[in-house]
DNA sequence: TGTACATCAGTGAACGCGCGTTCACTGATGTAC
DNA sequence: TGTACATCAGTGAACGCGCGTTCACTGATGTAC
């Protein structure tokens, strides 16, 4: 909420995105309405049309928002896969969930909302360096994995995102009346490191 | 479709929830409307309304019968741990894939629709014999593994769900544009059997 | 500094639409005698 | 077998609603001279 300056709003175009977000974490992204949007930033419903094609252009921008922080974290948690691919990899795994946990209305818009990856340039180019993040950090430390029986890194990234994205989906939003039985982070973080040690990259008996 | 019979149609109810369900698979839980449903069916709206409370426990019902048809399937599939634990589990994961292939209207209505499973005591029952054959296969397996490094077995069930539901929601059906690099089977297959091995349940040179 | 004017970012009324739900009704079916 | 009547399962019109989108408009801002 920065300053109103009356008929102009200043910044009319963040702001409907910022209601966006509140709006589809809190009615989920077909609840969400353009109306409303426009009515919580404080501006007619036809304001929308200065800033946005329409409805889905504007959940369109919150989701490469979404993407684009996204990637930033899983960058940052990754760290070059410093001091040690393993560690680094358990990173980007827990980075996965705070940014679930921290950006809902975001996570929503990217993962539920049914919008394409593909639907410009910029949100397909943005999508894949985020997924390519994981990607990375699968390969580095697949490395360590004996040749003949190292899984080929997307088959391994592509487990660690199911697993991540199933614990965020059933445990860490409340979706079906399911009352979780443990905190998803101990859920994932426990989840991931089974998995990891069936890998052979974690000793057996830690 | 069964014979209609001009005024009265016979078997609107069951006919009603076969139209939600192709609807709702189409166009997700909340793009389902019960005007459309009832067309479908090829009756007024309001006829709707002798069978169902409405809209929502039209989905409710639903859900309620996926979860009939799941529970069965998985208890089934895990045929009282027979002939071994192992296999018996395997089983149990391969079933939960294949029904949200073989049920997409009904997976949908199940676990995106938003609805509670606390909705009615009959839909709770359900969902709870449903996921209880999950905990049931997990707690028999996890007899086989040293007291001292035997994880819960409601956590080892949480973490096979959520792979699973993770492997359907990003790869099974092609949500975000997502080109599945891999076929859901195999990649729940292959996952779980690595999920495994680092429980120390298979064999590590297998 | 003042003024004329172009551009920008809003308004507000209107549109057509499909929604879920209600209501009084009526046609079809089943049953008692 | 026929008839009277109750019950059931539909109709169709109507409701109020909020939606996304369009349009001509106007108030505010920025700029050239």
């Amino acid at each position: 909420m920065v300053k109103k300056r009356g008929y102009h709003h200043g910044n009319l175009r963040t702001a409907l995105v910022e209601a966006a977000l509140v709006l589809i974490e809190q009615k989920g992204p077909t609840g969400f309405t353009l109306s409303e949007a426009a009515k919580t930033a404080g501006v007619t419903p036809a304001a929308v049309y200065r800033h946005f094609e329409g409805r889905e252009d504007l959940i369109a921008e919150a989701a490469r928002q979404g993407y684009e922080i996204f990637a930033d974290l899983m960058e940052y948690a990754f760290n070059g896969g410093k001091p040690s691919a393993l560690t680094a990899f358990e990173r980007v795994g827990r980075a996965y969930l705070a940014f679930a946990n921290k950006y809902p209305g975001h996570y929503v818009a990217m993962f539920e909302s049914g919008i394409s990856i593909q639907r410009t340039p910029e949100l397909n180019a943005v999508a894949t360096r985020a997924l390519g993040v994981l990607e990375r950090a699968a390969t580095e430390l697949s490395q360590h994995i004996p040749e003949d029986r190292r899984p080929p890194a997307q088959m391994f990234s592509a487990h660690i995102w199911a697993m991540s994205h199933g614990v965020v989906e059933l445990f860490a939003r409340g979706s079906p009346g399911t009352k979780s039985p443990f905190p998803p982070e101990d859920l994932l973080e426990t989840g991931i490191g089974i998995y990891l040690r069936g890998l052979g990259l974690i000793k057996p008996d830690t």
